[in-house]
This record gives structure tokens, sequence and C-alpha cells, in this order.
DNA sequence: GAATTGATGCGCT
DNA sequence: GCGCATCAATTCA
């Protein structure tokens, strides 16, 4: 699958594709093992209200980055799918640190290896990835996005993390067996 | 101009 | 495992 196919897919979908993807800033970065999908239809999504200036990006081109801060503090990554327009994102939510490990815990700070990239705020301050970044394109500098290898692992399905509206939805993914995710996740 | 809200992380029990 | 802190952007009046 090429990232244009990927950038194509609805939120679902493009979700679970994600799962296994191996995501560099600068050269930092690792595998992708946990996602969740946002739409405009989903009352916990930001473009569930229409477009405003802080989630612009989520209604531009597809493949672009849409970062926004949460709770004044902390930052969120997410990648830009679907079609262009239509508002819908993919939260990632963690990643497999893999490259650029030194790199990462000079970021972090002194922590276990398993809180480097164990949830969204953390992965951001992992990889550097700050406002800055909202709504550059995934294709190019300082992003890479690598296809996996092989065929990816079983990819497990939950309830999404979090928030208030919409828990009922399904929309989380994860790599089954990965050290990494936040909430263990059950089989489908 | 003021109130409210968070797609969280960390520290403490 | 649970509760609290935290700060700015968004939203409403």
């Amino acid at each position: 699958m090429t990232d244009n196919d990927l950038f194509a897919l609805d939120a679902p979908d493009c979700a679970r594709a994600l799962i296994g993807w191996t995501l560099r800033v600068e050269g930092v970065g690792g595998i992708i093992v946990e996602t969740e999908a946002y739409d405009r239809t989903d009352p916990a999504s930001h473009s569930f209200r229409g477009p405003t200036p802080r989630n612009g990006a989520m209604f531009g081109p597809v493949g672009r980055a849409y970062v926004y801060r949460i709770y004044g503090v902390h930052w969120c990554l997410n990648v830009v799918c679907g079609t262009e327009g239509s508002g819908q994102a993919v939260l990632i939510r963690a990643i497999d640190p893999s490259h650029g490990l030194d790199q990462m815990r000079a970021r972090r700070g002194d922590v276990a290896d398993r809180a480097l990239c164990s949830g969204p705020g953390k992965l951001c301050q992992a990889l550097g990835v700050t406002g800055a970044h909202d709504g550059l394109s995934l294709r190019e500098a300082p992003f890479a996005l690598i296809p996996p290898d092989e065929k990816p692992s079983q990819i497990l399905t939950g309830p999404r993390i979090g928030i208030t509206k919409g828990v009922e939805t399904s929309w989380r993914f994860g790599l089954a067996g990965s050290p990494h995710l936040s909430r263990p996740l059950k089989a489908t």
C-alpha cells in the first residue's frame, strides 16, 4: 500500500491500516502501534462542529498533520485522511520507539523506555512534534512515513480512551502484543 | 470580555 | 488504580 492509498481511506480504515507503519520526525520515531479514528459525525471529534481556526488542518488536504494542544499542556498528533474537506483524522496514540532513542530520552527526561511514547502527549514530546508542525505534509521533511515491510501482526480493536462522548464507538486500533499500548485491547 | 472545556500525564495511595 | 493539576484556545454572551 502506498501513502496515497492510505490517506484516501476513511478514518476507521485508515486508523487500522496505519498500524505497523513507521513514523519518523527528523529521524526520530518508530512503528505505529496504537491509533484512534475521528470523523465529523463523531461527537468526540474536533471536526464535529465544523471548521474552526484550530481544526482547520482537519478540513484541508489529506496526508497532512493536524497537531493541537490539549489541556493547555500536551500536544497530540493526527493524520488527516479520507477526502479533502471531509473532516476526518486519525490520532496517533503510541509508537514502538526504535529510532533515535537517545534523542527521545533527551526530550522526555530519564523515564522508563516503555514510557517514552506510550501516549499521545508523550509521543509528541519524544518526537519533538509541536504546533509548528500543524498542517505540514507527512510526505515531506521533517516527517517520514514508511510502509510495513511485511504483513502486520494481528490488529486489535477497542473503545477509545480519554473522551466523554462517543465512548461506545470502537474506533481504537492497536498492534497485538505491543508493550506500548496504553491499555490492553481485546481480540476481535 | 469571561467562562468553559479538554482525544492527558503524573503523583500519590 | 484513582484523582488532581494545568493552561490556552475555543466558545458564548
